[in-house]
RNA sequence: GGAGUCGUAGCUCAGCCGGGAUGAGCGUUCGCCUCACACGCGAGAGGUCAUGGGUUCGAUCCCCAUCGGCUCCACCA
């Protein structure tokens, strides 16, 4: 048997044993008829990123049930794998490749490829150590990564079935354009800052009336592609300008007045410009009115020149353009200026021309691409999109039928909420690292053709020039797949037959849209079957003041730094402990070093029970030999295991921890073993191999109700004390055993603890000083409670710091008048401390103690009393208060009659 | 503008979907190096459960309103 340290290091034993775990298979998972599956795919974080404490509770929850039903006997497979994450890969990389003095452009879309997966190579594996640091028991021989063989198998299969049932298209678009990284990025990757800015108020004079209409505007430059002004058709100012026409000023064009609910009436003087081809909400209204729309800005973000019309005109001749292709505008004298400069330039020509009324400093939210930072723009934009509304819909459904569960539930209503307001996703990204677009188009006669693979010749033409389409697809699209694309799809594998569908899935609320929902109905569409059941939902990890940890903000706190102080056990569990599921959960290193001594408290347990073992043979001990704690703690670990397994089944992860943590604390160390300590020492073989063998059994079971949440120390003892089984991670979990149910003892003991808690609290009040042993006199009047404390002497004594335990059925002459008095509902002790008591004191103690019952006992009454309560609560209630009104009259009657014979 | 969420002990949070707030950790006070553990042991102090209504025999819990904090979505000419 080996030794224990005294103090549990955590750094010194944690590398070792995960290396034993991964070497000795035990993370792996295989079909086994035999057995039911169980299955989670983690998240894939992003190669480029480092793990963070976001990371560290998602993938500390999805152990912990991994480890769970492994135990279980389930066959547990954990998925792990990284995500590609296009545009911040890409970002990165072109970033080290600046400092090279290198562009994309310059080494090629295939020179470029090679540089990305280099840097998924270094840095895909960074995530995987630290994840191994964390304990996670993933089955890693099934690594995946988004862009791998299999899951880009997939995303063609996907892109292909989706063309062809017309649930893709490619049509012009708003979409967020970020100049700088030259590609249209999602609605999401938005951010907004707020930034000082102008308002300039511009003059356009109407043809017909010749009056001037006001309209503000806080991008000028866009002037030179509207195409209509909008009034609200309820704006009784406007409203004799039906059929009117306004002389677009610099180009002196004319365009109509259109009658649009965007107009808002209360907002400036309720007149709009309408940009058809530079801004959302414009689009929309060019829509409404049949607008044309003027594209005057370059993918680069310069003012369009004589080659952009030619560009667009070539392109609309080989018929490749795709409908609602914008008109180009040869800005002419602006061509080719930076949009900001062409702003100045324009301005400088309105106010010549009187143009110019005013200009208004405001503040306001400009949207920013979330990687450069630089303003986006919103342009036309040629995209592929697939076709939400039919496959939203029974993606609802399942939700709501609750076929896919969200715990907790309100995120169910997050979902629903995204999915019933979701528009057609717009798929392709101005990108080179990513799914490239399977479409081809064919020169000659325009064809558009998707396949998986490249074809030879253009079925329609039979022409051999064939351009790919330039573009990638949109991150979301592969991870979309990630449920199914990992266990093999579309190969009908024996993995995806027996793993698939998955059962949990866990991830934070915020990428309830982007994620959880694509999964979902992706699943249904390809699959046929909901992806997973459960969808479990956890909160940020904040910093300790609350905010979100950010590397801009650098409050952002490393899991490893943590792990190397503390050990990941103690990170593990302070991620969990007094968090319910959803919340955000601040971070405080003093929660880790609670935790850290819990696992201390739990090493030094068993360091203790390590030294007694050879005091006794425990290996087997019959019923009747256990003594009445024994009995009482078998009892409640065997309630324990019932209560854990429970509310984990119910995903109560952390109050399945804060029970355990209790019992092991509270009521296994602080009282069992404390309490068996004596019997230790005994001479009688039996009493001591029983005091073992519960030690033993309750250690156990601890340590295996404790292992999915800290799988380091529970190991690390287990394998130490046990010889027969190899690992805690494999044994089996503890069930819930009928024989161990003992009511009685679990009664009896309480009310002995209730004794000696009194009997503390009365020494402690008196100042009597802890080596002080006295002589304590026991009364029940019940003989089975006499009896319960004369079973237990040997405990009871030294719990109570007594010289000796007398038990009595009354209070004889025996007890000395002046004895210090303790008195619970079962029984009644008494001191003879003559020297300490102070009388005054006493009789203090025992009125305050008079004052409570009474008032607990008015209350009581007060329940009891009212003809309502006890005609319309239920039975169960009304006798529970009359139970507690017993014990208060109980109580006080001693009290009483204690204070009569002080006085 | 739409939705959600939080407001409980000095701090951070639990509170089993209506029944005494003996709630937890940290902090704090007093006493202890009691032969597993000072990363510990024993005993305390500390809360009008944000405010105002309503439903109910009974509300920290359900409903409505108000105040304050946070988040997501939409919008920001």
């Amino acid at each position: 048997m080996k030794e224990l340290e005294k103090t549990y290091d955590a750094s010194a034993i944690e590398d070792r044993i995960y290396h034993t775990w991964e070497q000795e298979g035990y993370f792996g998972a295989r079909p086994d008829p035999e057995k039911k599956p169980y299955t989670i795919v983690m998240p894939p974080p992003n190669i480029t990123g480092q793990l963070h404490m976001g990371h560290a509770m998602d993938e500390t929850l999805q152990d912990i049930l991994i480890r769970y039903r492994r135990m279980q006997g389930y066959e547990a497979l954990w998925v792990p794998g990284t995500d590609h994450a296009s545009i911040a890969t890409e970002a990165k990389v072109v970033e080290a490749m600046r400092e090279e003095g290198l562009t994309k452009e310059m080494l090629g879309r295939e020179g470029f490829l090679k540089r990305a997966f280099d840097w998924k190579d270094k840095y895909g594996n960074r995530i995987v150590s630290q994840l191994k640091k964390l304990g996670s028991s993933c089955d890693w021989s099934r690594e995946r990564f988004t862009m791998d063989e299999g899951c880009s198998e997939a995303v063609l299969t996907v892109f292909k079935k989706l063309y062809d049932e017309g649930l893709i298209y490619r049509g012009n678009r708003m979409v967020n354009w970020c100049p700088y990284c030259n590609t249209s990025i999602s609605d999401a990757e938005v951010e907004y800052e707020s930034k000082p800015g102008k308002f300039w108020h511009l003059l356009y004079p109407v043809k017909e009336t010749g009056e001037m209409l006001e309209l503000a505007t806080t991008r000028p430059e866009t002037m030179l592609g509207d195409t209509a002004v909008a009034v609200n058709p309820e704006d009784p100012r406007y409203s004799h300008l039906k059929g009117c026409h306004a002389v677009l000023p610099l180009l002196n064009k004319e365009i109509p007045v259109v009658f649009d609910e965007h107009a808002d009436m209360e907002k400036g003087t309720g007149v709009v410009k309408i940009t058809p081809a530079h801004d959302p909400n414009d689009f929309e209204v060019g829509n409404r009115h049949n607008l044309p729309r003027v594209r005057i800005l370059t993918y680069d973000g310069r003012m369009c020149g004589a080659d952009d019309v030619r560009e667009a005109q070539e392109l609309l001749e080989s018929g490749r353009a795709a409908e609602g292709e914008p008109e180009v505008l040869d800005c002419g004298k602006y061509a080719g200026l930076p949009a900001l400069e062409a702003r100045k330039e324009i301005l400088k020509d309105l106010e010549a021309g009187g143009y110019l009324k005013e200009t208004e400093e405001i503040q306001h939210d400009v949207g920013v691409c979330y990687r450069c930072h630089h303003v986006i723009e919103p342009m036309v934009s040629k995209q592929w999109f697939v076709r939400m509304q039919p496959l939203a819909e029974p993606a609802i459904r399942a939700v709501e039928e609750d076929r896919i569960r969200f715990v907790p539930e309100r995120f169910k209503k997050t979902y629903l909420n995204w999915m019933n307001n979701t528009r057609d996703w717009c798929i392709s990204r101005q990108l080179w690292w990513g799914h490239r677009i399977p479409a081809w188009y064919c020169e000659d006669c325009g064809e558009t053709i998707v396949e998986k693979s490249a074809p030879a010749v253009c079925p329609k033409c039979g022409s051999t020039h064939l351009t790919q389409d330039p573009d990638t697809l949109d991150t979301w699209f592969s991870s979309a797949l990630w449920p199914f694309s990992t266990l093999g799809w579309p190969e009908e594998t024996e993995d995806l037959k027996y793993f698939y569908p998955t059962d949990t899935l866990v991830t934070g609320y915020d990428i309830i849209g982007f994620w959880v929902s694509r999964m979902i109905f992706s699943g249904l569409a390809y699959t046929g079957k909901e992806p997973f059941h459960t969808v479990y939902i956890h909160g940020l990890v904040r910093d300790s003041e609350g905010r979100k940890m950010s590397k801009s903000l650098g409050n952002g706190i490393d899991p490893l730094e943590v792990i190397d102080r503390y050990g990941a056990d103690a990170l593990r569990m302070s991620l969990l402990v007094g968090n319910a599921p959803g919340n955000d959960m601040r971070f405080y290193y003093e929660r880790v070093e609670a935790c850290r001594n819990f696992a201390n408290k739990i090493w030094n347990a068993a360091r203790f029970i390590m030294m007694n073992l050879e005091k006794a043979d425990a290996a087997e001990v019959r019923t009747e030999d256990l003594a009445i704690e024994d009995r009482w703690i078998l009892s409640r670990a065997n309630r324990l295991a019932k209560e854990v397994t429970e509310n984990l089944d119910r995903y109560e992860l952390g109050i399945a921890l804060s029970k355990v943590y209790d019992f092991a604390w509270d009521e296994f160390c602080d009282w069992y073993i404390e309490m068996v300590k004596p019997r230790l020492r005994e001479e009688d073989a039996v009493t001591r191999n029983a005091a073992v063998f519960t030690l033993k059994k309750v250690l156990v079971t601890v340590l295996k109700l404790l292992h999915p949440y800290i799988p380091f120390v529970t190991e690390e003892i287990f394998t130490t004390l046990q010889d027969e089984e190899k690992t805690i991670m494999r044994s089996a979990w503890p069930v819930y055993d009928p024989a161990l149910d003992f009511p009685a003892e679990e009664d009896a003991v309480e009310k002995i603890k209730d004794l000696v808690r009194e009997i503390r609290a009365v020494r402690t009040g008196m100042e009597v000083p802890p080596g002080r042993k006295a002589q304590v006199y026991v009364v029940a009047k019940d003989e089975a409670t006499r009896k319960i404390f004369l079973r237990s002497e040997s405990f009871f004594r030294v719990l109570s710091y007594a010289s000796n335990v007398t038990v009595l059925a009354e209070k004889t002459e025996e007890i000395p008048e002046s004895a210090v008095s303790c008195l619970t509902a079962a029984a009644q002790a008494y001191l003879p401390l003559e020297e300490l008591l102070d009388l005054e004191k006493e009789r203090a103690r025992l009125n305050k103690e008079k004052e409570r019952l009474l008032s607990e006992l008015k209350r009581s009454d007060g329940m009891l009393n009212n003809p309502r309560f006890t005609e319309r609560a239920p039975e169960k209630k009304i006798h529970e208060e009359q139970e507690k009104r017993e014990k208060y009259q109980t109580m006080l009657d001693q009290v009483e009659e204690r204070l009569k014979l002080l006085s």
